[in-house]
DNA sequence: CACGCTATTGGATGCACGACCAATAGACAA
DNA sequence: TTGTCTATTGGTCGTGCATCCAATAGCGTG
């Protein structure tokens, strides 16, 4: 090989490559962390130069702010599919909390702590974080709206249902100190216990039917 | 005055020193996060060269975790005093949660969401963090005996209802998004209402309680 | 095949940070 | 008062970052 080979350059369009940008972001900041979404570290990943992704964005913040809800979007999406079958709403539910209560989403939970706290410092990314935390309420309320009608379903207020749920799994994943292995089985089962008590089912009905989910195998 | 004045130096104990400096950045710490307490802040604030600080704290992470260590103990302290008058656990726990679900924790939560998001990048800071779950864990659980012991709590497990509450009381403290003033009364009231179902109290008795607690004046 | 558009490069600039160190001056003891 | 100890200074150095820009080369068009 030519000791100075001149790196070969890589043309691609505009859309396409800035999908590759948000796409590899979206991944680091999953993995790694928000932080760790850098100009250089983007760039090399792609395998192009830095000034190639502040081309694309101007301004680190927006990659920053653009990765986070690509990645929310790409797990909500997982979580409760925006199109789902009808009459399956606790199937659905059970579903929803076979995965947001398993080690697959540590990583999301770890991503929506770093979101959250990121935004005290970045406007930008607030404001999307606040857009994914409307749309993930407002999905699992649809949701338990629809099992309502169902008749599956019995809550006071499907809203406040819905909060209630969301703050226990927040919560659930905040706890990364309290080794997750060890916690008592009335701790891991909270968001299910939280969410059979506020939707008026029998006690561990829900938990059995989550217990029965298979989880997938993560996606590669 | 001289143009060029050199300034005084004021000369103190390595203690207090460094007492001032671990103050500082705890302040600074509650204010405005974990990542602006830096050698050269630390330093403008008290009026001294960064030089100091790095004396005082060669490694900076090391000043970051005994910050974070100083202020989650002396709000612990506020929360649940250590020597507590006997037979009086309801009203502690009324004066607990008075404070903790109050707009004056709100720094405080802040603080855990930034320090244990912190911790994934900082190991010091995680072992602090860890420390510091258990401090409050493990108060919290005593507390939760103690009323036991006086017949005024039934739990299952007080160590459990301990975790459930902590989990709650998390979970609200990082939905910074959902606007809280606009939040239902039922997610708000969350973890009172855990606690008065873990603990086996009547529904409503203990919220009555924390809203009957003159909340003190912020400490300046 | 030649041309022009633009995606991409390579390098420069400035900033904030942690870390390090020899020199200095305050405070306390002799 | 003099002397000594050490808390404190005032720099320096290197790193990693975002941002900016003129030059270049890939690719579609004519």
């Amino acid at each position: 090989m030519s000791p100075s080979a001149p790196p070969k350059r890589v043309r691609k369009s505009p859309e396409a490559r800035r999908a590759e940008i948000v796409g590899r972001a979206a991944t680091i900041a999953l993995t790694e962390g928000l932080e760790c979404i850098t100009m250089r570290r983007v760039a090399e990943d792609l395998a192009v130069r830095p000034g190639l992704i502040s081309h694309y964005f101007p301004v680190a913040e927006e990659l920053v702010a653009e990765a986070f809800g690509t990645a929310a979007t790409d797990e909500l999406e997982e979580l409760i599919p925006a199109e789902r079958s009808a009459g399956a709403a606790l199937d659905l539910l059970a579903r929803f909390f076979a995965r947001s209560t398993g080690p697959r989403y540590d990583d999301m939970s770890r991503l929506w702590l770093n979101a959250r706290h990121l935004s005290r410092f970045r406007p930008v990314l607030a404001e999307r974080v606040a857009v994914q935390e409307a749309a993930w309420r407002d999905r699992l309320t649809g949701l338990l709206r629809e099992g309502t009608a169902e008749g599956v379903f019995d809550p006071e207020d499907p809203a406040v249902a819905a909060i209630l749920i969301l703050v226990v799994l927040d919560g659930l994943g905040v706890h990364a100190n309290t080794d997750r292995s060890n916690r008592p089985a009335a701790v891991t089962n909270m968001a299910v216990t939280t969410a059979e008590r506020e939707l008026g089912l029998a006690g561990g009905s829900l938990l059995s039917l989550v217990e029965g989910v298979a989880t997938p195998a993560p996606t590669v």
